[in-house]
DNA sequence: GCTCCAGATTGATCGCCATCAATATACGTA
DNA sequence: TACGTATATTGATGGCGATCAATCTGGAGC
């Protein structure tokens, strides 16, 4: 988890020999990889790939009744999905009556897409 | 995990109102979803997220003996970080003598970065 | 053969996560 | 006020994952 930035890594090797290029480091900061790291994590269950890839087709919001039918989960597993995407800040909520709404926060995935791409 | 393929779910609604547009239902199938939830998860750690950036920044292949100091964990972890890495269709990997070298297979992250831009 | 070294595997521990049933909360309606 | 309905939260459980120390494997060199 923490990363030791010493950029030249001081390690023993058979004189005479070596395995490659000596210097290797990253090119991200802990701090952007551990971020990331927790879209991807919420990102890491079917189900809530599936719930993101849902929202993002609807330019508004989605109704939570909409989504529960979907999965052959139960209602409370599909709040605590929601919840885990809301707090990795990659869907927001609002509530208008009885209902809840939720939709993707458009630059929830940017850092991670770039990134990738 | 298993998905309700139902397009239509039926559900009863207060008589003369409703929260939404009916029909919703995922743009991406359960076995897509599958794949790129594992690709997503595998890259839900720091670690490896930090380690497949390496690979990325190296046109070629990285010796372990280089990977392991950057982190300030055990030699053993690296090690599983790596082989989830390899599970998930991310890294391959080759030995040569006493090293081993890794790399980042080329399509490994293509669709799950498709899907997010 | 034996020894040393790089890396992988094993076994154990600890904490987190996905899931559900049950309950709570909050809102609308009569 | 009381009741029903939509969603969230709680508590419990089973399983998975991150980590390490210890060990194993296999190649290089003597």
């Amino acid at each position: 988890m923490a990363i030791n930035l010493e950029l030249v890594p001081k390690q023993k090797r058979p004189a005479g020999e070596r395995c490659c290029e000596p210097v290797v480091y990253p090119d991200i900061e802990r701090r952007q990889a551990e971020r990331m790291a927790e879209v991807a994590r919420a990102l890491g269950d079917p189900v809530r790939l599936q719930l993101v890839d849902v929202l993002r087709q609807h330019a508004g919001s989605v109704c939570v009744c909409e989504l529960v039918p979907l999965f052959e989960i139960s209602q409370p597993t599909v709040s605590h999905h929601l919840k885990v995407l809301r707090e990795a800040g990659i869907v927001g909520s609002e509530r208008r009556g009885l209902w809840a709404y939720y939709y993707v926060l458009p630059d929830a995935l940017k850092e991670l897409s770039t990134w990738l791409s």
